[in-house]
RNA sequence: GGCCCGUUGGUGAAGUGGCUUAACACAUAGCCCUCUCAAGGCUACACACAUGGGUUCGAAUCCCAUACGGGUCACCA
């Protein structure tokens, strides 16, 4: 019996052959300089920041090369594979407007090179598993995982490199008639990858991130299809369908780095060349004094989740990855501030190696500044879908009536410098509330500041309502204030107040904080006259007529 | 433990042998402005280049060692 025997009796019914798929998947009509990229991720859950981190620089690189960015289903681990995971993560990225040219939703495939989940793809594997076998780079394994577990004990207690490679590949002994022979018995059985490397010989690789790196050869012969179901593994997978789907730059996480003699080796095997490696650096987390990688478990900022039901706007943590992507990218946005991030140069080079803790502060100083510039038409309607998915009571507020709560978002908008106090959507409610007369009622309570007293504040609000209220424009509405701080012994002039304190009561911030909270219960507010001038007359005179009856 | 990667101020980092008495942004503090807050302007953050050796006229930048941090050693990706 030969090798093309055992590779028939395990895979019987194979239509096609290597030949056919390499034909089948031509190479890309593109140039050498516009790069194809691919967002892989396996749907065992929501999508890590540290996944979406690479797939914005996956399309960030074929955006910038005019090339293709294509989404990859890896869903060859049934067992901790999360049912609508696939959904989740399409919805994430559609929630960043990032497009991949070339997927699969479903039945729909758009692209040529698909299907582009893996668990469809099982007989193109099977096809270049098959010639591995026949060529003799490939082999069936019967240890059982109590074999294997016993030998890494035996390494372990020997001081030895473990896995599967030399002389502790047991199976690469069994000749083809007995692994026939076991095979039809029923033993279950892995392939196995035969590997040529030597451990001690180095070579160099070349990542475009870290740059010239060291590596041993691989010589582990790693499993390439599982038993269970027969689907490849990782490493497997990746030669197969990024060589035939014509990947020119795989991004990945660092953790990916030590596997990269398997995965050169695998190319080799077939005289494939491998793409380019670009392994970005991991999402870190402080923890106490140190650092470790952000957690699913642990941290709830490391689901990508967290910042749309937040709500923060998509580009805000699209930027603030960006500034860890490559640090210049601020330098370029203050000098482009028209332009798309999409428009911003991506150097591999130029990231940083090393992980990069992710600061929450930086990316509300970048939020903050996004809906700042938001147009109240803009904001309305972000904030109105955020709130349709996320909050009920926003909603039905901005239900309630959307131009009120435009002009509420317009405060202090419309100016060279706008207001810069809202990071993401969630926030709105607790910044508006009083601006609506039963929420202003119902909630909050007056806590006075420097004028406390109840009768000087009566007092105030009277002699206000009689005489100084006026909210024709801003000059005249606060000059108004200004002479009721004359009639009632309190300084008009801050100056004036700094040089002689114990002449006055008090001083204009004194009585226009009264002023402001009696109107909204809070002592910082936006500016207080637009308040008044949304307000209207009648309801500014209602809150301070109910405050004097009420104490 | 083996192998690999990394280490510039609280954070992200600029820096590729002399232009560095080490940028910029965020954070923090103070001052100014000011009806409060936010913003904005100015200033500060006191020895920030892990440590020790080399190479060199000259090193954050090159080399070696040590320390520390991280990753990886699965029929998970």
């Amino acid at each position: 019996m030969t090798r093309t025997d055992l590779a028939n009796i395990i895979f019987p019914n194979l239509e096609h052959d290597i030949d056919y798929y390499n034909a089948k998947y031509p190479k890309r009509n593109l140039t050498d300089e516009q790069y194809v990229t691919r967002f892989a991720p396996s749907p065992t859950g929501y999508m890590h920041i540290g996944n979406f981190f690479s797939a914005l620089v996956d399309y960030i690189i074929a955006h910038n090369t005019n090339g293709i960015f294509y989404l990859r289903n890896e869903d060859t681990d049934k067992a901790r594979e999360v049912s609508d995971a696939v959904e989740k993560i399409m919805n994430t990225l559609n929630y960043y407007h990032i497009k991949p040219q070339e997927y699969q939703a479903g039945d729909v495939i758009v692209g040529e090179y698909g299907p582009y989940i893996q668990s469809e793809r099982k007989e193109i594997y099977h096809a270049f598993i098959k010639y591995l076998i026949e060529i003799g780079r490939a082999y069936p394994c019967f240890c059982t995982k109590d074999e294997l577990d016993e030998k890494r004990l035996h390494q372990e207690k020997a001081k030895l490199r473990t896995g599967y490679y030399g002389g502790f590949a047991k199976c690469r002994q069994v000749d083809v008639d007995e692994a026939i022979e076991r095979i039809k018995k029923g033993e279950p059985y892995v392939i196995r990858f035969r590997s040529k490397g030597i451990h001690e010989k180095k070579f160099i690789f070349d990542d475009l991130v870290k740059g010239k790196i060291e590596l041993p050869e691989n010589d582990q012969d790693i499993v390439i299809m599982k038993s269970d179901n027969l689907l490849p593994t990782y490493h497997f997978a990746h030669l197969v369908d990024d060589h035939l789907m014509h990947t020119t730059h795989v991004v990945r996480g660092e953790e990916w780095l030590s596997s990269v003699p398997v995965h050169i080796e695998l190319f080799e095997a077939f005289g494939y060349e491998p793409p380019k490696y670009i392994h970005v650096p991991l999402i870190m987390k402080q923890d106490g004094d140190k650092k470790r990688k952000i957690s699913k478990r642990k941290d709830p900022e490391a689901s990508m989740s967290y910042y749309e039901e937040l709500g923060y706007p998509p580009l805000a943590v699209i930027e603030s990855l960006m500034t860890i992507i490559n640090s210049d990218y601020e330098e370029w946005h203050t000098a482009n501030p028209d332009k798309n991030f999409l428009d911003f140069t991506f150097r591999p080079d130029k990231m940083s190696p090393s992980g990069a803790l992710y600061d929450l502060e930086k990316l509300n100083n970048i939020s903050k500044d996004i809906i700042s510039k938001m147009t109240k038409e803009k904001l309305y309607e972000l904030s109105y879908n955020w709130a349709k998915k996320y909050s009920d009571s926003l909603k039905t507020l901005i239900e309630r009536d959307k131009e009120y709560y435009m002009d509420i978002l317009n405060i202090e908008r419309v100016q060279d410098k706008p207001r810069k106090d809202i990071a993401y959507y969630s926030q709105i409610e607790n910044l508006i509330w009083y601006m609506y007369d039963d929420l202003f009622t119902n909630n909050g309570s007056y806590s006075f500041k420097n004028i406390n007293n109840i009768n000087e504040i009566k007092l105030i609000l009277n002699t206000y309502m009689d005489k100084y209220f006026d909210i024709s424009n801003k000059d005249v509405w606060f000059q108004k204030i200004k002479d009721m701080c004359d009639e009632l012994g309190y300084a008009s002039n801050m100056k004036e107040y700094k040089k002689n304190p114990e002449l006055f009561k008090g001083n204009v911030a004194d009585v226009s904080t009264v002023l402001r909270i009696c109107l909204t219960k809070e002592s910082m507010t936006p500016d207080m006259y637009e308040i008044m001038h949304l307000l209207g007359k009648e309801r500014v005179f209602n809150r301070y007529l109910d405050f004097i009856k009420g104490n």
